[in-house]
DNA sequence: ATGTCAGACAACGTCTGA
């Protein structure tokens, strides 16, 4: 079984791309982030053309994750425990986005996540996204906590914080920045003990396989890019993995994301549910 | 080969978030 996450910065933009890659790539599982359009709004048709079902938690022009599957989806969960909402623009109250979906496909469990940017160290957003991820880690652990099923379970997204300094492209350069700050690396290692393991890709082109390089300053061809889309698997998922490695191809050419996809290869063992 | 991109507004440029 093939699974794989993908953060495509708007799925109408990315359309062609994502139709282009799924064709070639035929995962059977793709989680997506930031595809920035309501549930009523995904282009259903297009990817059911070519055999995937969809469940999506999207409200508009921010945000917003989607699973797509060819093997079936189940026990559609939206959101995490107790998730912490933020104060929008215009908006009078904090109220939870969309950036968290559970499903069980084929037989395994998976959620796809946009971990929030936090902006700046010491912003409301950086607060913010602390709080998601400890919401995160509750949520994960109410998944885990032994209720019979066997199915394997991992977390796949944009967690916007790269694990280790060897995950940004310099990191003197992010001293001072976001995604690489003790606090948030805490926050991933307590996610962490909830029972799951940093699936590493295999390296293809560069001693580290960078997820994302920024659009500006020809910052992929230089690979000046940070591994911030991660798969975090328990050990029953972990075992079965027999390859992963980061799709940079789809970050060449026109109407890219700035993202890559990471992909993974699973033997789910025995279907015991 | 690549020196931002996407969405929403009231627009046909300018703002925001990433």
């Amino acid at each position: 079984m093939r699974i794989a996450t993908w953060n495509v910065n708007s799925v109408v933009a990315r359309l062609p791309r994502l139709l282009e890659w799924l064709a070639s790539a035929e995962p059977d599982v793709l989680c997506l982030q930031e595809v920035k359009c309501a549930r009523d709004a995904f282009p259903y048709e297009e990817v059911e053309a070519l055999g995937y079902e969809a469940a999506v938690h999207g409200a508009g022009r921010w945000n917003g994750v989607a699973v797509l599957s060819r093997v079936g989806i189940d026990d559609v969960r939206l959101g995490l425990v107790d998730e912490p909402g933020f104060l929008a623009d215009g908006a009078l109250l904090p109220a939870p986005e969309q950036r968290a979906m559970g499903a069980t496909c084929g037989g395994v469990r998976v959620w796809s996540v946009y971990v929030p940017n936090g902006r700046s160290v010491g912003h409301a957003h950086y607060a913010y996204k602390l709080d998601w991820l400890a919401a995160l880690r509750a949520t994960v652990t109410d998944e885990l906590t032994p209720t019979g099923s066997t199915s394997p379970f991992a977390v796949l997204g944009d967690f916007n914080i790269a694990p280790t300094d060897a995950d940004v492209w310099d990191a003197d350069l992010f001293r001072e920045s976001t995604h690489v700050t003790p606090g948030e690396r805490q926050a991933l290692a307590d996610l962490l003990a909830a029972g799951l393991t940093d699936v590493m890709p295999r390296p293809l082109k560069h001693a580290v396989p960078f997820t994302y390089w920024d659009y500006r300053q020809l910052a992929f061809p230089h690979n000046h890019g940070m591994r911030i889309d991660l798969v975090l698997a328990d050990e029953r998922f972990r075992s079965g993995v027999t390859d992963a490695y980061v799709d940079r191809n789809a970050r060449k050419g026109k109407g890219t994301s700035d993202h890559a996809p990471v992909v993974v290869d699973l033997d789910p063992g025995p279907a015991t549910g």
